[in-house]
DNA sequence: TTGACTAATCAACATTCATTGATATACATT
DNA sequence: AATGTATATCAATGAATGTTGATTAGTCAA
C-alpha cells in the first residue's frame, strides 16, 4: 500500500498537470535532446512568443525545467531530478501484486 | 531524441491530466491497494457521490481506471497496462546522456 | 544614450474544468 | 409493481487555464 502524504500528492498533482498538454509535451520532447534558449523553441515549435513563454514558465514553476541566463539569451533545460522522482511516482501507483486483489466487499 | 507522434501526445496528456488533481490521485492511491467499489471510496474520502462520480469517469476516460459491475455494486481498479505505460513515458523523457548536451546556439 | 533584440509580464477574453444539487438509470428486494 | 439502494448524468455556477496582443525589462552594440 503505497502511502503518499497531502503534500506529496500536491506535488505530483503540479507534475501532472505541468504534463498534461500538447505544446508542453512538445517543449519537453524538444529539451530531451538537449538545452535550448527560447528563439530556438520559438522557431522550431512556430507558436507566439509570450505563449511559448507561458509554458515554459508553467514547466519552470512545476520543478520540470531549468533555465539560465547567457548574455541575452536564456537557455532552458529538463530538470532529471524531477522527471525522475515523477517517473518513480507513476511507477509506485501499480499495485504491489501487478494484479488487483480481491475484491472488499464492505457494502452489503 | 525521444520521438512522439502527436497522437502519442495527446493521449500521454490525457493520462496527465487525469493524474493533476489531488482529489483523483487520492482515489488511485486507495485503488493501489486492490479493487473498491464506489460506496467504498465514498465512505473512505468523504466527498460528495456526483463528485466522486464525476472523477472516476475522468480516470476512466483516460484509461488509468477499468469498472466492472457486480450486482448493484460497480467496482473500480487500476489499470496496471496504461500505469506502465505512463511510468515508461515519463521515464523516456529524461536525456539519452542523463545530463544535458552542449548548448546549441543558432540565435546568435 | 539610443536603438535593436530577447524574453517576461500584463490585461482581456474565451475555454476548460471542478463542484454542487437535482434528476435519471440500473439493479435488488419485497 | 413498488420501493430502496447504488451510481451516473445533467444543468448551473464559479474557478482555473490557455491564448492573444501590447507593454515592460534586461542585455548588447553603435
Amino acid at each position: 500500500m503505497t502511502t503518499v502524504s497531502k503534500q506529496d500528492a500536491a506535488r505530483a498533482a503540479r507534475w501532472f498537470h505541468a504534463l498534461s498538454d500538447a505544446t508542453r509535451l512538445e517543449i519537453i520532447e524538444r529539451l530531451s535532446a538537449g538545452e535550448q534558449c527560447v528563439c530556438d523553441l520559438t522557431d522550431a515549435l512556430q507558436i507566439g512568443q509570450s505563449r511559448l513563454s507561458f509554458h515554459l514558465k508553467t514547466l519552470k514553476d512545476a520543478g520540470i525545467l531549468q533555465d539560465r541566463r547567457e548574455g541575452r539569451w536564456i537557455y532552458y533545460a529538463l530538470n532529471q531530478e524531477t522527471i525522475k522522482e515523477a517517473a518513480e511516482f507513476v511507477k509506485s501507483l501499480k499495485s504491489p501484486g501487478s494484479g488487483s486483489s480481491a475484491p472488499s466487499r464492505s457494502c452489503e
